[in-house]
DNA sequence: TATTGTTATACTCTATAACTATA
DNA sequence: TATAGTTATAGAGTATAACAATA
C-alpha cells in the first residue's frame, strides 16, 4: 500500500505479539522434545498428571480442553513409552486411572531442561529487571487464563 | 504423582507460558476475525502487504515462512473478498504482484480493533506499569524473532 | 438409561510433488 | 534450463460420531 494511509498497528498489539512469539517458542519446544518421542500435547498431559493426583481420562480431557478420544491416543503413546500407568478403577470399572511413573517424571525433567534452554536463549536480549517484569506479567496472565490450559 | 518427588517447574517457564498464552490469544483472535471471513494467516499476509510495497507471492511465502502453494490459497481468498489486487508483472509475466486495496486496509483496521479488545481484556489484570513493562519486553522479543514472523 | 473409554471417520491446516507458463 | 505460480495429493493434528463395556 504505502499510499499515505496509516500503517496498521496490529503488529504492535499484545495479541499479535503473544500469538507470534507463542508459535515461535512452541515450535522450538516441539523440535526439542521430539527427541524423546513426545509432542507438546503429551507434555501437557504429563504436566496435568504431575500436578494433581491420578486422574481419569475424562477429567484429563477437561483439563487439557481436548476431546476424550484424543486423550486415548495421547495416553496410548505415553503408556507405551512407560511414562504413565493406566489401571481400571476397581470401584468403577469404566474408568481408566492414569498416573505418572518415575520414567514419566524423568521425561518431564528433560522437557523442563529443554524449556529452560529456550528461555535462556530467548531472554538473553532482556536485562535482568526486564526479565523479572516479563516473568511476573506472564505468571499473572497465565494463572488468570488457567482454567483450560494446554500447549498447542 | 505426588510421591515426594519435586513437582515439575515446566509451567513456570517462559517457554510454556508464552506457548500457552499465545495459543489462547490466537484462538480468541481467530474467533473474532472469522466474522470477516479471515483466518490468522490471511491477516499475516495483509500485514506483510501493508508494511512493504507490493510483493510477489514468492517473496510473501518467504516473509510468512510458508510454502508458495499456501500463498496461492490465501491470496485466492483475499482477492475474492476484494482485500488485495493481483496483477501480472509486465516485466516478468511469471510474477503475480499483490497489493493491498482500500478494502484490505479497512479489514486490517477491523482486525486491529478486535486485537485491541482482546488486549484490553487480557491486560485488565495488570497495573499500568506492569502493562508497560510487558509491552516493552514483547516488543524486544518480537523484533528479535522477526525474520520469519507469522501468525499461527 | 447414562457414562467411560474406544474405534472409525472426517475435517482443517499445511507441506510435498508434479505440472504450466514464462524467462 | 531455471523460476513463479498453480494444482493435485498427502500428512499431521484434532474433532465428531458410532459403539462397547460398565454403572
Amino acid at each position: 500500500m504505502n499510499d499515505g494511509s496509516p500503517p496498521t498497528g496490529l503488529p504492535q498489539t499484545v495479541t499479535v505479539q503473544l500469538g507470534t512469539l507463542g508459535a515461535l517458542v512452541a515450535d522450538r519446544f516441539a523440535k526439542q522434545i521430539e527427541a524423546y518421542g513426545l509432542k507438546p500435547k503429551h507434555v501437557a498431559l504429563l504436566i496435568a498428571l504431575s500436578h494433581g493426583v491420578a486422574a481419569s481420562q475424562q477429567e484429563l480431557a477437561g483439563k487439557l480442553a481436548v476431546v476424550p478420544s484424543l486423550v486415548v491416543a495421547l495416553a496410548d503413546r505415553l503408556e507405551q513409552c512407560g511414562a504413565i500407568t493406566r489401571v481400571r478403577d476397581p470401584t468403577d470399572r469404566r474408568r481408566q486411572v492414569l498416573a505418572l511413573t518415575g520414567e514419566g517424571a524423568r521425561l518431564l525433567a528433560r522437557c523442563e531442561t529443554a524449556a529452560r534452554a529456550i528461555d535462556d536463549e530467548l531472554l538473553a536480549a532482556l536485562s535482568a529487571p526486564e526479565r523479572a517484569a516479563l516473568r511476573h506479567a506472564l505468571r499473572v496472565l497465565a494463572e488468570q487464563a488457567d482454567p483450560k490450559t494446554s500447549l498447542h
